[in-house]
Order: C-alpha cells, then structure tokens, then sequence
DNA sequence: TTACTTATGTCACAGTGCGCCATAACCTCT
DNA sequence: AGAGGTTATGGCGCACTGTGACATAAGTAA
C-alpha cells in the first residue's frame, strides 16, 4: 500500500551528493506562516520560494502540489491510527477501540494547539486544498473500515464495515469543523461525542444521543 | 442565502441583447461527454469549447471552473431535497422524513441511470473536482442540519443536528461511492440502508445495523 | 584527479482562470 | 431606416500552477 503522500521527498540517506538547501519540514513551516497571514490562494508559490530562498522547480521537487505543504503531518496521524487498531484487544468492543483510538490517533501537545486550529482551518476552507483531502481522507476511513471488517468478521466492501469507516471520516471532520467555530470547545471531547453518535453499533444498542 | 453555484448564467430574460451561441446545459453536455472518452484531467477547456463551437472566453463566462460543468444538476437536486424538507408533516419522525426525502430528491428516470452513473464516477474519482465539491456537500448538509434542528427544537449548531447533518451527508456520499464500485446495486436501497445505518436517533432506539 | 551521486537552477511550455476592451447581434423608440 | 441601449461573444494579455529536459553545483568514494 503506496500511502502516496504528495510529497517528493529528497532520499534521506545522504552518503554522497550535494546536501539539500532545504527540506519538506522546512518549506511547510515557511508555507503555512504565509498562508495565515496572506490567505492560501493569494500566497504564491514564488512567495514561498522567494521566503525560503530557494526556486520555485525546487518546491515542486518536494511537493507536487502547493496545497499538500498542509498535509505534512498527515501520515503521521494515520500511522498512529493503524497502530492503535492494531494493537487492539480482540475482545474490545470495535466502536470502543474507535472511541478510543481515534482521538488518540489526533492528540497533540498543548504547544501544538493553535498550530493545529490553524492547519484546520487552512485544511477545511480553502477549495485547492479539498482537492488533495479526499485521497487522505480515503486512507483515514480504509484503515478503519478494514479494521471494523475484521471484527465483523465480514469482507471489507460489505456495507456495514463500509458503513463504519465512512462514520469515523465524517466525525472526525465535523469535529474539527465544529471546533473551529467553536475554538474553546476541547477537540477530543467534540471527537469522543460525534463518534459516539455517528457509528453504527450492530448490537441494536441505543445510539448515544441524548 | 446565495446559492453560489459555481455557473455564471447568462440573464435568461431575452428582451433585447444579443442571443447565446450557447448554453450552461450545452457546454456541460459536450464536456460531460468529453470526460468520458478522455478523462477529466486529459480534457482541456480548448477541446471543450472547439466542440461546442465557441471561444475559451465564452466557456469561463458560463462557468467558474472546469469542474463546474459537473456540478449542473445539483442544484436542482439541492431545491428538492429542501422542498421535501419543507413539506414533510411535522409529527413525522425526523429520520424517517430523512429516509424518505434524501432517496427521493436525488431520484433520476431510468434512462438518465447511466449518465448518474457516470456522473457519480467523476465526481468522486478527479481530485480537481473534489475542490467545488466541499461547498455542493456544505448546501447538502446544511439543509438537513436546519431541519433537525427544527425538528429537535435546538440551534442548529449544537452537535446533535450537526451530526445529524454529517450522517445525512456522508450517508449519500458512500452510498454513491459504493454504487460505482457495485453498478448493479440499486442506488435508493443503498442510500436508504446508510441512511438507517449513520442517523442518530435521539430516542435510544436501535441502530439499524443486523 | 576522476567518477559517481544527488540537489538545485534555468528554460520552455501547456493549461487554468481573469481583466479589459472591441465588436456583433438583438431589442425598442423615434 | 436610423439611433441608442443591451447582452453575448471574441481576442489579447497576463498571473499562476505544474512538468519535462538539460545543465550545473556540491558533496562522497576510488
């Protein structure tokens, strides 16, 4: 499975060829501090550039694309998410585990909590951007939806299974969309609840709304 | 609230001024067709408009974005799904009015099967078009979450009709998403087994997975 | 030094989308 | 018919994104 980041990155090992004048972290930093203060689509790539001194074929080198510098931190996240599925006991309860772990899966320190406000509110707003989201997103909701799978004890592409990970990708974007309108609220709470009320439970217990 | 499509129509009151070369319909017709044989991304607004016989101008003039002409029929579908919304009986429960609207407003004939198909195709496959369709799915969502809200008595930006709203969305978008990958599945029983799958219900009642 | 490797820069190009201005085609009123 | 207003179109230039080809800089190992 080719997780297909949009990034190019430099090879890492670095016995022999000139050294990098820059990196992926390096241009994304850059990026995002001019996306906050001039908006997304009016900062162009010879901004970041010029900022970064580097040339603009350079950016594209590490980036095919201007609006996947916002998801950078992305893989991470999903890494984490399959690692908490993984490591899962089987007898846990699957919309337990999800409870569970995907707000695990987005913590953050508290250092990072503007940081993460602003990338979503990069990430959730600026149309070029939502281009290159459905293919994470497809990644996000595949890992869970492979895993509610393996609990029902089903095929992937039946329709509850599909039906799980489809509920997980969409409370964790109504969660950061409804935090960032209401940026006092706690993120992972916001996540807890929404998941709570959005994934199907084939047991017919009452969904969690009250 | 202004609907934003992405067309910039033409007036249609024809009193006085030049005639149209073309149309919105037209131009979304040659285009649609084009996708199909070449590919979204293959198909430039050149081959477009030298098949519909006008200028490159003349196309940015009916439309925003290439990725608009996909976009044509939403609208219409937007309106009844509101209109449904409007004139369900007030002591129906929510979720069935939800079951029942959401599978009837996006309802096609028989003969327009295979171009939904197809449509359902490109829109969810070409990144460029995932960009117009965050504000599409925004509309979606939105009516739906007013009318929980409504129907639950509450704001609608408390998380309840929020989600509600997110179901509603995500319900439709995998069931379409599911429709592609399984053709001969019947795209309203899909619809309406998401539906009954990813919907909240406030009374604890159960969730229609077995 | 020589060879190899890797990152960068420059150049040219296709494609999208927009602003500006001229022009064509239709209307109504005189 | 002619004048004036209205609307759609066409053409031109431009900024910006993203790519391919090719040359070059700056390291490492022999």
């Amino acid at each position: 499975m080719a997780t297909s980041t949009g990034m190019r990155g430099r090879t890492s090992g670095n016995l022999g060829g000139r050294p990098a004048l820059t990196s992926a972290h390096r241009l994304a930093e850059v990026a995002q501090e001019l996306f906050l203060t001039k908006g997304f689509a009016e900062t162009t790539i010879a901004d970041i550039t010029a900022a970064a001194g580097v040339s603009q074929r350079t950016f594209f080198r590490y980036f095919t694309t201007k609006a996947d510098v916002l998801w950078v931190e992305t893989s991470a996240e999903q890494a984490r998410l399959q690692a908490l599925l993984d490591a899962a006991p089987p007898e846990e309860p699957y919309h337990e585990v999800l409870y569970r772990a995907i707000p695990a899966a987005l913590h953050h320190p508290p250092e990072e909590h503007t940081w993460a406000l602003h990338r979503a509110q990069l990430l959730l707003t600026a149309p070029a951007v939502q281009a290159q989201a459905a293919a994470r997103y497809a990644e996000w909701r595949a890992s869970v939806t492979r895993f509610a799978a393996a609990r029902l004890d089903s095929p992937p592409d039946d329709l509850l299974p599909t039906a799980v990970g489809a509920a997980a990708l969409t409370a964790t974007l109504t969660a950061h969309e409804y935090w960032i309108t209401h940026p006092t609220d706690d993120l992972p709470t916001l996540l807890e609840r929404l998941l709570q009320l959005l994934i199907p439970r084939p047991d017919g217990s009452p969904s969690g709304a009250t």
